[in-house]
DNA sequence: CTGTTAGCGCTTTCAA
DNA sequence: TTGAAAGCGCTAACAG
C-alpha cells in the first residue's frame, strides 16, 4: 500500500508551467527553454517526482522492456550473459525482464505468454528449438525475437551466436590431434537443447577410422558430470580423455577422476565448454573453449534496441568461441 | 515495431457485451455469468487478446510486480534463492524484477530508483545495510520493503533470514570441537555484505585461549579461496583447518590443496557456507552449512503479497540453517 | 448479471 | 517555446 506520490500535475503546478512542458522536460527537454527546464528539473527533485511508467507505456505503447527467456541461471554461461545484456540494455533506458524455462518448450511458451502479457517489446530466446504456437505468437503480433547463443543464419528468426557444431568439431580435432583415439563425450539431455545437439553434431562429425567415441548423456550438473565419469570409469577400456558439453560437467568430471585416484592430464583428459569464470581455477586448470558471452549479450541488446527504436531489421550474427589451452589435456603417451 | 493487437473493445464487441463485462471476466469472473463468461473466454482466445499491463496498472495503481536487488547472481546461494521467490510471487500473478548491486550500496541505491520507475510496488533487499537515501526514498513514498538473508530482528526493516552470526559460531564450535586450535577464515570484502561481517563476528565469538584464528579477505570467487589458501600455505605454521564464509571460496581452498599436494580432510579440513547444489560432490565432499534459500524466497514472497493484496503486516523471521556433515572436516589428529 | 461512465498519469498533435 | 485537449486500454463505482 504505498502512498501517492507526486505527478506530473503537482510538478506543473509547482512550477506554474503547463504538463505538457513538464512532459518535454522529462522526454529530453528538446524545444523548452533551458531556464524553464531548470525549474522544471528542480521542482520533480523537490517533489520526488518519477514518471509513472504504466501511464508512460499506455500513453506510447512503449514498455522499454525486453524479455530473455533462459534455460538456468545456476552454475552457467547464462549469468555472465544475462549481465551483459541487462547492462547493454540499460544504457539506453531498457529493462530486462528474465524468465527461466528450464530448457522446456511449453515452459518457454508460458513464460513468454505472461511476459508479453507484462508488457515485454521484443524476446531473447536461446537456441532456435521453439514451440510452434510461440512463434505463431511472435508472428501474429508481430513481436520482434533473435535467437541466440546459436548461430544458425537459415532458423526462423536472426540467430546471434555462436557455432556449437563447429566448435565441437574443434575440440574434438584438438583431442585427436593430440593423440587421443578413444574419447567420452559427456552432455545434458539431448531432448532439451538444440546446442547440445549441434556440438553433438560437430562431435560426431569427428568420426573416422580408429577413432571410439562414446557419447553419454547425464543431468547439466556437477552431479551428473560425476555420476557419468565414475560409470564411465567402470567399463574394461577406458577412454583417455573426456570431452564435457560444459564445464560443470567437466567439474563432476574432474571430482570424480580424483576419487577414483586417476590423474588429470597424465591418465585421462578432460576438456570442457564454456570457460566459466572458475575454469582456470580448477586443479589442473580446464582446458575448455570460450564462449563470447559478454560480447553475445551487447549484441542482442543493441540489434533489439535499433530495432525497436529506428526499424532496423535484425539480422544474424556469428560470434567466435575459441579453444582455451590450460592444463587438463595432454597428449596421449603410449601405455602398456 | 510490434503490430497493433486485440483491445477489450473487440472482445466485447465480438461477444456483444460491454467492455465491463469482459474485464469481469478477465480479472476473476465474479459476477458474471457462465455463459457470458465461455463465451468472453472464448473470444479472448480466439482474438488472441492479451490485457494491456499498463493500462491496467494505470487504473489499479498496482503493477503486481515486485523487486529484488541482490549483490550478484553468479555461482551462489542467490540463484536459488532467487528461482524460490520467482516461484513464490508467480503462483498469485506477481511478477519478479530483479536487479544485481554488486554489494554496491549506491549501486544498490540507483538500482532501486529504477526499479520504482518501473513500477515495482516492494522491494526485497539483501542485508541491513543500505544507503541512507534509499531508506528515505521508501520511507516517503511508503514502499513495503524487506531484508533478507540476514536476520537482525531490531532492524529499521523486516528482516527474513538466517542468524548468520550465530551459524559461524556454530561452525566455529563444530571446528573446535573436532580439535581444531588453528583454524584459517577465508571471507569475501567486508565492507561489501553485512552477511560476511555477521559471520566474521560470530566466528570471532568463538575465539579463546590455546585458538588461533587467522583471517583473511579476498575476492568472493573460486579464484579468490584459491589465491588466499595458496598465500596461507607459506606461511610457517599452517593451519588445521580453513572456513569459508562460501562453498566458493571453499572450492577454491580445495583446488589450492590439491595443487599443493596436500589431502583434505588428512592435511587439512575444510568447512564451507551456503551447501550450494555441488557441494556434495567435490572430492572430498564439503562439509558445510545449509541455508534455507528455498524457504526464504517463500517467505519473503509471501509476506510482501499478503501485505500488499491485505495490509498483513511485514514481520522478521528467522529461518534455521545448519552444519552438513560431510567427508572435508576431520578431527584433527596429533601431528609431530 | 450487465452496461455506462469517469478517470488512472502521461504523451502528443495542434494552436497560439 | 508553451498550453489545451484528446486519447492510450482498462478498472471500478454506480445504475439498472
Amino acid at each position: 500500500m504505498t502512498r501517492p506520490v507526486g505527478k506530473i500535475r503537482d510538478v506543473a503546478k509547482a512550477t506554474g508551467l503547463s504538463i505538457a512542458t513538464v512532459s518535454r522536460v522529462m522526454n529530453g527537454g528538446k524545444n523548452v527553454s533551458p531556464n524553464t527546464r531548470d525549474k522544471v528539473l528542480a521542482a520533480c527533485k523537490q517533489l520526488n517526482y518519477l514518471p509513472n511508467p504504466a501511464a508512460r507505456a499506455l500513453s506510447t505503447s512503449r514498455s522499454k522492456t525486453v524479455a530473455a527467456i533462459i534455460p538456468t541461471i545456476e552454475h552457467s554461461i547464462f549469468a555472465k550473459y544475462i549481465a551483459s545484456i541487462e547492462h547493454s540494455l540499460a544504457q539506453r533506458g531498457y529493462s530486462l525482464v528474465i524468465a527461466i524455462s528450464h530448457g522446456d518448450l511449453d515452459e518457454e511458451l508460458a513464460a513468454a505468454q505472461k511476459l508479453l502479457g507484462m508488457g515485454a517489446e521484443a524476446f531473447i530466446l536461446s537456441g532456435a528449438d521453439h514451440h510452434p504456437d510461440l512463434l505463431d505468437l511472435f508472428t501474429q503480433r508481430g513481436v520482434p525475437h533473435v535467437y541466440s547463443s546459436i548461430w544458425q543464419p537459415a532458423s526462423a528468426a536472426p540467430s546471434i551466436g555462436y557455432d556449437n557444431t563447429a566448435l565441437a568439431r574443434a575440440a574434438m580435432d584438438y583431442l585427436t590431434g593430440h593423440g587421443h583415439h578413444h574419447i567420452a563425450v559427456l552432455h545434458g539431455p539431448l531432448t532439451e537443447s538444440d546446442r547440445t545437439r549441434d556440438r553433438q553434431a560437430g562431435a560426431q562429425a569427428a568420426q573416422r577410422d580408429g577413432l571410439t567415441l562414446d557419447f553419454h548423456e547425464t543431468s547439466l550438473d556437477v552431479a551428473g558430470g560425476k555420476a557419468a565419469t565414475r560409470a564411465l570409469l567402470q567399463s574394461a577400456n577406458r577412454p583417455s580423455a573426456i570431452f564435457c558439453f560444459s564445464d560443470v560437467l567437466a567439474l563432476g568430471a574432474l571430482f570424480a577422476l580424483s576419487e577414483a585416484g586417476l590423474r588429470v592430464p597424465e591418465d585421462v583428459s578432460v576438456m570442457g565448454f564454456d570457460n566459466l569464470d572458475w575454469s582456470g581455477e580448477t586443479a589442473p586448470a580446464l582446458t575448455t573453449i570460450n564462449l563470447p558471452a559478454t560480447r553475445m549479450g551487447a549484441e542482442v541488446g543493441t540489434q533489439l534496441m535499433d530495432h525497436l527504436d529506428n526499424g532496423t531489421p535484425l539480422g544474424p550474427v556469428r560470434l567466435d568461441g575459441a579453444i582455451v589451452e590450460r592444463a587438463s589435456v595432454a597428449p596421449v603417451t603410449r601405455r602398456g
